[in-house]
DNA sequence: AATGAATGAGCATTCATTCAT
DNA sequence: GATGAATGAATGCTCATTCAT
């Protein structure tokens, strides 16, 4: 309950290189990488790891949380931006596009049997998708009758997909295509 | 070769328990379940589990290939039993809905770095797939320019993303609205 | 304490062929090698081999039990041939190139803690190397002091290890000259 | 490359007590002894065992580098201690004194299909024991004739030979002396 | 706060031996 | 007697996590 003094200096810079190394790690070698392996990526002992995070679950939620603010700062970015028609289709396909680095996490933390909490970052991220699905759906340029949860669904399925198999970058951009297809007003 | 005699029957009961149990235990934990689990779940020691799949990655394998029969085998009814409109509307659907089995296994051998050779199996699922596309749209109720590969990807996504995410059977229903909205003709 | 009625044929020939394949497979795998290989190599199941050696013990000492017959016969041969002199020397040099075969299984009973007991067969041969001694020594071709058991001590040794460290030919021959020329008479 | 400070005193005090008790226990139980044991025996934990020694083979090499170390060390001692005709027979003599220790080692690695890198150790040893032979032969104690790697092979003989077949050391001190003898001029 | 050594449960795999067929 | 499937203890090794330094 006490405020906790602020983290000194050397804490903070560590806490930034263990999650950079570990977002390199995990993306690399798959959820099965080893912690040891982060810490000597990030040129810590393995014991500052766990001082920082302390369990290998925290870490990996840690990245996903990262992963998710840099996700909803780039929707804002296109919401402030301007066209609304093009700015929900560039959005869904730049989701899909950093599937690579999501992709791993979310996988590593399924497999563990808990998913992580949707919390308030998932919350915000849904919030930022669903400005943007509006104000195309407004613009008419996304069939009316969708719904946000299937639009998210959508984009982690095409996400998932084009990670796990390994798609070509031609044979991404086609089935995108098609996906995008589906969400156009007839 | 030798003609090697067909099994003996207690070898087939196991080899077959042990099957459904793997299927079973890596569908609930994932593939990190231990091989352990499967032969206590599969009622047979951990050495039988060996004795029949040498390696986890052979036991793995085997799942796969059952399961793909069985997908292979429900494209060949559905060809073989008439309105090819609905028939591969309806494997789509189906293969979506059988996810969770496949999607695991597949997941799980990718990223031990070794897929399982594409082989046979797949080519017999592509085939019988590419079979029922062209009927569809010699029916006209499949957009002309989808090709093939698209649309295996398109399942593999929506099929990896309805596991993943857990979706609901009603939102996996309405996702699954979109997505072959996007393959009809406009 | 029944005779126990002779052997049945096949049971006989089974017998020949397991001992032949284990010789060969302890030759070239080491000690290690496993059962299955020897039963795999002599044409039958596993289930045989433990019918007629009920451990893998008793396999390897079975093996032990044919080399020394050999040697012993080989022994006698050159008794019964002629010149005492050469007869010693030449004993303990095929001894010495008979060193592959004894000494993986003499080794392997080593490792296991318990060495086979010395019984009949080692009596016999000994006393057949005793006699090729005796001989030379009387031929006075070998020093009037050296004991029996400092030249099995030698032989066993001389046998060992040129096994063991894998002597060229070469090396082998000079190596025999030095500790043959120990024995000599001065 | 880093200059790797030195060893914490806890782990340079685990690192040794783990040599010594593999030593120990090798000797004892031959090579197929388990890693276990041997962490036991040490006092620690598995873990700490592989953690200094990723690899049992690992193991089996550094016991084998301290034993060579001790040996050449021995030697040194007794090159410079005077009287060179006592000198290279009473290192042949400690060497094979020393046998229990070096042979299953040895024995263990050649089992294992590779041998340790011959390397430095192996080397030193050779050379230290050449100088010591040639001192001998410079003052008329041994035969001219006798080469070196003659001399090793026999030494290594002797040893394997005193250490498999168990020598009393009655048997031991007789055969030595035959052995010696053929290397003495005549 | 950081370090890195120690811990020990857990895992895949092997192999002598037993026993139903 | 022969077969070969089943057993299960044992082994080498890994890795998340703890704790003395």
């Amino acid at each position: 309950m006490t405020p906790s003094r602020p983290m000194r200096a050397d804490a903070r810079r560590n806490r930034a290189r263990i999650l950079a190394a570990a977002e390199e790690v995990f993306a690399e070698r798959g959820a099965a990488a080893s912690t040891e392996e982060v810490a000597s990526r990030a040129g810590v002992a393995i014991g500052t790891v766990f001082r920082h995070f302390p369990t290998k679950r925290d870490l990996l939620a840690a990245i996903m949380k990262l992963l998710r603010r840099r996700l909803v700062d780039r929707a804002d970015a296109l919401i402030a931006d301007g066209d609304p028609a093009t700015a929900f289709f560039d959005y869904f396909t730049y989701l899909v596009e950093s599937s690579a680095e999501i992709g791993t996490v979310v996988g590593a933390l399924a497999e563990e049997g808990t998913a992580v909490e949707p919390g308030e970052q998932i919350k915000a991220l849904t919030q930022a998708f669903g400005a943007l699905l509006a104000a195309a759906q407004e613009a008419g340029a996304v069939r009316p009758d969708a719904r946000l949860d299937e639009v998210m669904a959508l984009v982690t399925a095409t996400a998932h997909g084009a990670l796990a198999a390994g798609w070509s970058a031609d044979l991404r951009r086609r089935t995108l295509g098609l996906v995008l297809d589906g969400l156009r007003p007839r």
